[in-house]
RNA sequence: UCCCCGAUAGCUCAAUGGUAGAGCGACCGGCUGUUAACCGGUAGGUUCUAGGUUCGAGUCCUAGUCGGGGAGCCA
């Protein structure tokens, strides 16, 4: 089936698409300066110094007609009939022109093999990890859909990207808001000038003028893009508003909907705004009112992050948690996406767990005895000593806690269906108070068959790198934000660890390396010796002095880590002593961000390990079935994933990167 | 859990043991296609809690609560 080209673009979509059509058909080689995203993606990667932006990023006036690349056909092609589908140009990236693909419906994979037919001649590969985003969008060989983890086709030699021609479909864009009788500020920030819009948000700032008779500047955001809309409301002569008076009053946070029409800017700072004419319809309805604008805790003005931590409830509508908010729904849906283009299962794991066995750090209890009273176990203490309290008499009839991992759970799907992650809430108990511990946190961990060690740290990085494209790729706006108000440096950062290859360093090495820089007049708090754990400064050195770059440090000394951790054969990297198949991975500025293995699939060795660890056995006899059954070497990592939102914002404190932290003392809102 | 620091107006912070202050925000007015606006004015306080020392405590002492930074543990 083949995507055809018409001279038709309305003739399939709905009056939206057909509004972004229109919008296509400026040169699509142009940053549409009405976009603040495409005017940051711009701005990222192009050294082009003739796209002038102010203080916010937006393109200020509109240089001359851009000279990038030619119009492209974009608006011409056009979906079969039935298959409801659209594309569009949007601009530049990374200076190359950039498409997107919408498809509702039908078959994906068909269609973007139809165009990467039309298109495939359009290499580009200036890249610095050779990749491209035509390459990625729409070349014939990832059309496939194949993926090739672990396989010999694309895992090319270790520590090279391969991710970056994995596939990389197609951007969803909501199809609600056309049912919908408002849009949203995003969808009025891309609509052409002149395109009557009603939106419905909270406004941000409110300033007043007495030009044209009186005017009221209302900055309205509803969420949806970094950048609230400056909506123009006019108080004066035959456009007045009836309520002016009212909206006068508008204060911060106030609620409103508005109706009003795109229209060229004509103060500074903004490209666009929405004017409220009262003569052309123009209105402005108060939905909801701040009713003491004195008290109102996120007021128009500068918090602490400590004292939001405090208005939870309210924080998000700042800039910074709103910021914070969509980077971490885009890095959620880049994390399953991924996997799911990958052959990966999503198994969702249980919370609760009636095992003892997880074996990492403190537990929360789960049980609906009466705390007061429990039930005691008869007679074992004497007459007079109550016996300890009687599971058996709980809900699950048996102790029960909060999960603290989802890992053996997932080993078994893994050991059916090949490649599986599981992503939830994970929960420990443990009494840490730092700017990196929750008590409730996300973490993903994936759990790949057949693979060994090297496969994992091949995959951990290809997921890192996708992970930084995707916020890159689908949230400028707002890492723009982070770049400038949060850490200077962050994109160059991020950047960085896009471009390098992870180094793979055995664990052995790196402390011979520690111990040389130590002889060198290196100063470190803690001791470096072999068979101990690094201390992040440690880590931090390796990472940001030493190599400079993203490090896998591989196989540490067995005492160090679990026992689920597969053994290593001796004299694997000439260690002087025993050591097991983990993995953790060390990017600069953060530290650890991934810490994984290859697990033990020889029953023998398992049993020797628990035995030596002194587990409870028999708890782990499910788990032990699985080297029974069809063993596979399998191996398998866990990400925080808060600490993938503070390593990708720059935001320092875990409790900034979570909506609602839990933390010792602390579970409000 | 350990070490260090802190808590004063809605927010951020001042205030030798002796009358509770400023900036921002809010409110009122002026000016302005405004946009960290600007100019003038007004209101706003049980100085975290409970004890103690003192003629007198925001300030000194004790205990507690909460918050922040670091360590440990980890993700």
């Amino acid at each position: 089936m083949m995507v055809t080209t018409s001279n038709s673009p309305a003739g399939h979509g709905s009056p939206a698409s057909s509004r972004r059509n229109s919008g296509a058909k400026a040169p699509p080689g142009s940053s549409d300066p009405t976009r603040p995203d495409i005017a940051l993606a711009t701005a990222i990667a192009s050294d082009d110094e003739s796209n002038p932006t102010n203080r916010r990023g937006r393109r200020v006036a509109p240089t001359s007609a851009p000279s990038s690349p030619p119009p492209h056909p974009t608006s011409r092609i056009e979906a079969p009939s039935g298959m409801n589908r659209r594309i569009w140009s949007k601009g530049t990236m990374y200076g190359r022109q950039r498409w997107r693909v919408r498809l509702s419906t039908g078959p994906v994979v068909k269609a973007s093999l139809a165009i990467a037919e039309r298109t495939g001649g359009e290499r580009s590969s200036n890249r610095s990890d050779g990749g491209s985003v035509m390459d990625r969008t729409l070349s014939p060989w990832r059309a496939d859909g194949r993926s090739t983890i672990g396989s010999g086709e694309s895992a090319g030699p270790a520590g090279v990207d391969t991710s970056a021609r994995r596939p990389f479909l197609v951007e969803s864009r909501p199809v609600l808001e056309c049912s919908m009788s408002w849009i949203t500020v995003k969808s009025a920030f891309a609509s052409p000038v002149g395109t009557p819009v009603t939106l419905k948000g909270w406004v941000r700032t409110n300033r007043e003028s007495k030009a044209d008779g009186g005017l009221c500047f209302l900055a309205v955001s509803d969420g949806t893009c970094f950048d609230p809309i400056q909506c123009v409301i006019k108080g004066g002569g035959p456009g007045a508003v009836g309520n002016f008076d009212q909206v006068q009053r508008l204060t911060t946070g106030c609620s409103v909907e508005v109706d009003g029409s795109v229209v060229a800017s004509q103060g500074k700072g903004q490209s666009v705004e929405v004017l409220v004419d009262g003569s052309a319809g123009g209105a402005v309805r108060v939905v909801g009112l701040v009713e003491n604008p004195d008290t109102y805790p996120v007021s128009n003005k500068r918090h602490t992050f400590e004292y939001l931590r405090e208005q939870a409830h309210l924080r998000v509508r700042t800039n910074t948690f709103g910021a914070v908010a969509r980077v971490r729904h885009t890095l959620s849906m880049a994390m399953h996406r991924f996997f799911h283009e990958r052959d990966f299962f999503y198994v969702h794991t249980p919370i609760v767990t009636a095992s003892d066995c997880e074996g990492a750090g403190q537990m929360f209890r789960v049980s609906t005895l009466d705390m007061l009273n429990p039930p005691r176990v008869a007679g074992a203490g004497g007459k007079d000593t109550p016996g300890p309290i009687d599971y058996s008499q709980d809900f699950f009839g048996k102790e029960a806690h909060l999960t603290v991992s989802g890992q053996l759970n997932v080993e078994t799907y893994c050991s059916a269906l090949s490649r599986v992650y599981t992503f939830g809430p994970t929960f420990r108990a443990e009494n840490s108070n730092t700017s990196r511990h929750l008590a409730e946190f996300w973490m993903i961990e994936p759990e790949i068959a057949f693979a060994d060690l090297t496969d994992d740290a091949r995959l951990a990085e290809d997921f890192i790198k996708h992970l930084i494209r995707a916020v890159l790729d689908e949230r400028p706006d707002d890492m723009k934000f982070f770049e400038e108000r949060i850490e200077k440096g962050l994109l160059a950062r991020l950047g960085d660890v896009l471009e390098k290859p992870f180094l793979h360093l055995p664990y052995t090495e790196a402390i011979r390396i520690l111990e040389k820089a130590i002889a060198a007049g290196q100063v470190f708090e803690y001791p470096v010796k072999w068979g101990s754990d690094l201390q992040s400064e440690h880590e931090r050195f390796l990472t940001e002095q030493h190599f400079k770059q993203p490090v896998v440090l591989m196989n540490y000394p067995k005492q160090i880590k679990a026992f689920y951790m597969r053994v290593n054969d001796p004299g694997t990297d000439s260690a002087p002593g025993e050591t097991v198949a983990a993995m953790d991975v060390l990017v600069p500025a953060v530290g650890e961000i991934i810490g994984g293995s290859q697990r033990e699939e020889r029953l023998e060795v398992l049993d020797a390990r628990i035995e030596e660890m002194k587990l409870p056995a028999k708890e782990y006899w499910w788990y032990r079935d699985l080297r029974r059954y069809g063993t596979v070497p399998h191996a398998g990592f866990g990400l925080g994933f808060e600490r993938a939102m503070m390593f990708l914002t720059g935001m320092q404190n875990v409790r900034d990167v979570i909506p609602f932290p839990r933390t010792p003392k602390s579970a409000d809102f």
